[in-house]
DNA sequence: GGTTTTCACGTTACG
DNA sequence: CGTGAAAACC
């Protein structure tokens, strides 16, 4: 590498992020604050590893957070490395130890052919393993259970390490079905997500083999977000490194917004001690935000006792003002913010992609997508229940996991009734007691009786052990003749044509076509664009492609596809979700007490910290404009409630914070600055005039176009404050829609009756 | 065994 | 309020 070219590298970076990308040898603490360029730096470090110190970039390992995450790095390593970048590894810890013990797990005694087990399989074997040990799930909530599990295993602690830090009955309760939980597990080769990370340890731990292949694997090892790793996965990075001690860690302890799900803090703490002679780099300097916005955060967060100080600063200008409104309601709150999105699209250069909506639990978003849809913005809703979780996906993914391997039992419980095919609970419990009498699995126990089987419907002969009356026998029989037809199928079919088999002999398409439910439609939607995704795969037998397949289903969440693309939209996200992400605009809804900080973290200290980190990593997120939005009134779980303003909201500066009182109270209710043209709330009950916006826009009959939903026709147009509220209906999906006049951008489809009026419809709609 | 009704419950979510 | 799972019913 010439002089320039490593000269081009380190080009524009500050000095901490210089010594951060320069330093390549031994471990390497970096503590890199919101903004401080820290993914900038990351890549040029692998950048400067490979060409530089000419590390062959097969040999450098970069663990995420997401797959998202790792996709991204991707990208911008291809900008620095071009074509090299791909032999990079960058991935999850879970992506990892998935290819380690598919590679290696035989040594462990673990077959390469085992299954991921998700969330929903877990719970199910834990409610199993409840029936066994004879707990009651009223007394004990399986999904407790499972948590207090997975904990345990995130720590590393087996049932007997559990049982030594016992401190009651509870407890031993967890003890005695966590046993029976991996003995389930193991009877069905699954490996849940802890597994993934404990076996890989206990694989370094009996294979020093393994273990040293894969130090010479990784001469250097970088961890991002190192303040979300739980004790386990820490344990696989210390393993790792553990021969050439090439250790990168990046993380803020302000950020640390998964303690709830097993991250350990504590793990940046003992970094330095487990690794003697680590640099540390502190990232201080903010290139994102404005530095009202990085004061306000600063300060937010300085009222956390238990931290490290960190001492951010930014160069950027002091930008805008940080607002805080309230709003009468949710909906009301959501009006604000889309009225906002609005004026600031309008009258100052902001895209829809600008913008985003933030908010502690997803139950926030209703009211957000409800205005989205009046005020006709598309928006895209991030999170919620994701395509790989609904419940078609994942009976799809049932049937093909027991293609792959019949011996997955959570897949064949899951499916054997589904469609209904007179396979009740009762068949099921006997089929089951009878496998486990029989120490085989479910599915082998299956090919028994339809060996024995067809003597003894015909015969009447019943000499077998098995529990089944004669219909029951033929309806079990009959399931298994199904999946070994469609396993026949595999080395015939590429992917797609499979599934379609798969859907129509089930008659699972069938019973979705004749369903009465509303919701069948989008089933069906989701099916195929399962089976669009299976279309990657094509060029092989599903002999070949379905174990892959699967494993990425298993691996990647569909959150790892959004963003990207080129639309429009308004972006609707959890606080959790945003972390790692930027926008020029945010705004955050429900800032009151008991929703942010939540309720149930009100009477503990420590989560009442993580809270505040959480809020710390909206605020954090905004470039530009930063809006703190809460309701007097909201809707939870049916009943009203009042919440105070947000005690984080008395952290923050006045002088930061625009007075939005006393600007609501000027001009009627809006976020606007006075004198400002934009649309008066009609929600909103205060002194101010009503104004009315000039004449009816459209009258029933007319024919309109939209920008997303496409052609309709008016079918009522009502005055409003300020505004008309018109309703179309739609061609298509889109069907009715309320929209007001003067945001959703309407055109009139044919020859206008009054052009004056049709030919600018949007701009100043109090120039009536 | 299948369908309907009632009931309880409700944070955040990476792979 | 909306959902999913257990209980009651056919």
């Amino acid at each position: 590498m010439t002089q320039q070219a490593r000269d081009a590298l380190l080009d524009g970076l500050n000095p901490a992020q210089r010594q951060a990308v320069e330093h390549v040898d031994g471990p390497l603490l970096i503590v890199a604050g919101p903004g401080s360029g820290k993914t900038r730096v990351i890549t040029h470090r692998i950048a400067y590893l490979n060409r530089h110190v000419g590390i062959g970039p097969g040999r450098i390992g970069a663990v995420t957070f997401t797959n998202r995450a790792a996709k991204e790095m991707r990208t911008r390593l291809e900008h620095l490395l071009g074509d090299r970048a791909r032999y990079v590894s960058a991935g999850t810890f879970h992506s990892l130890c998935a290819q380690i013990l598919r590679r290696d797990g035989k040594a462990i005694g673990l077959p390469p052919e085992f299954v991921i087990m998700d969330d929903d399989d877990q719970l199910g074997l834990i409610k199993r393993a409840m029936v066994i040990c004879e707990v009651d799930p009223k007394k004990f909530p399986p999904r407790s259970i499972l948590s207090a599990i997975s904990s345990a295993k995130s720590q590393l602690l087996t049932p007997e390490g559990l049982a030594q830090r016992a401190t009651g009955y509870y407890d031993e309760v967890v003890r005695r079905i966590f046993i029976e939980y991996q003995t389930l597990m193991s009877r069905s080769r699954g490996v849940d997500f802890d597994d993934l990370l404990s076996r890989t340890i206990e694989l370094f731990r009996e294979s020093p083999e393994a273990l040293a292949k894969y130090q010479e694997r990784f001469i250097h090892l970088m961890v991002d977000e190192f303040q979300d790793t739980n004790v386990a996965q820490y344990e696989i990075a210390k393993q790792i490194a553990g021969k050439y001690r090439n250790l990168a860690v990046v993380g803020d302890p302000d950020q640390s917004i998964y303690s709830w799900r097993n991250a350990d803090i504590r793990n940046i703490l003992s970094f330095q001690k487990d690794f003697p002679g680590t640099v540390v780099v502190n990232l201080s300097q903010n290139y994102r935000s404005t530095s009202n916005i990085l004061n306000a955060s600063r300060k937010l967060i300085s009222a956390n006792r238990h931290r490290l100080e960190q001492d951010l600063f930014t160069d950027n200008e002091e930008g805008a003002k940080i607002i805080i409104a309230e709003a009468y309601n949710e909906d009301e709150e959501a009006q604000l913010v889309l009225q906002e999105v609005e004026r600031l699209t309008r009258e100052e250069d902001f895209k829809l992609r600008d913008f985003v909506v933030t908010y502690r639990v997803n139950a926030q978003s209703r009211a957000l997508e409800e205005a989205c849809l009046r005020y006709g913005v598309p928006y895209k809703l991030v999170g919620g229940t994701r395509f790989y979780q609904r419940r078609e996906v994942k009976d799809l993914v049932a049937y093909l996991r027991l293609l792959q391997d019949p011996y997955d039992e959570p897949s064949l419980i899951r499916v054997i009734n589904v469609p209904v095919r007179g396979i009740g609970k009762r068949s099921i419990d006997d089929l089951i007691a009878w496998a486990g009498s029989l120490s085989i699995p479910a599915y082998a126990a299956l090919q028994l009786l339809a060996g024995d089987g067809t003597e003894a419907l015909d015969g009447a002969r019943d000499t077998d052990t098995s529990p089944f009356s004669p219909r029951q026998r033929h309806q079990l029989v009959g399931f298994l003749k199904l999946i070994n037809d469609l396993q026949a199928c595999l080395p015939d079919m590429e992917l797609p044509e499979l599934i379609d088999e798969v859907l129509t002999r089930s008659g699972y398409r069938r019973s979705l076509l004749d369903s009465e439910e509303p919701d069948a439609e989008d089933r069906l939607d989701n099916l195929r664009e399962f089976r669009g995704v299976s279309a990657d795969w094509v060029g092989m037998p599903s002999s070949e492609s379905l174990q892959p397949f699967l494993e990425n289903a298993a691996l990647v969440s569909e959150q790892d596809a959004i963003v990207e693309d080129e639309q429009q939209y308004l972006t609707l996200i959890t606080l959790h979700q945003i972390k790692g992400l930027e926008y020029p605009v945010v705004f955050i809804t429900g800032v009151e007490d008991g929703v942010l900080p939540h309720t149930r973290s009100l009477d503990d200290p420590d989560q009442l910290e993580e809270e505040r980190r959480i809020a710390y990593v909206g605020m954090t997120r905004a470039r530009k404009r930063l809006y703190l939005l809460r309701s007097f009134r909201r809707r939870l779980f049916g009943a009203p409630t009042g919440n105070p303003p947000s005690r984080f909201l008395r952290d923050i500066p006045e002088e930061l914070v625009e007075a939005a009182a006393t600007r609501a109270r000027a001009t009627g209710g809006g976020l606007r600055a006075p004198g400002s043209p934009g649309a008066t709330p009609a929600s909103i009950v205060d002194d101010g005039p009503i104004v009315q916006a000039g004449p009816p826009p459209f009258r029933a009959g007319d024919k309109v176009s939209h920008a997303s939903f496409g052609q309709g026709i008016v079918v009522n147009c009502l005055a409003k404050p300020g505004d008309y509220e018109i309703t179309v209906a739609f061609k298509g999906q889109s069907g009715i829609k309320r929209l007001l006049h003067s945001f959703a951008k309407l055109e009139s489809a044919q020859t206008p009756p009054s052009p004056k009026v049709v030919a600018e419809p949007i701009s100043e709609p109090f120039e009536g």
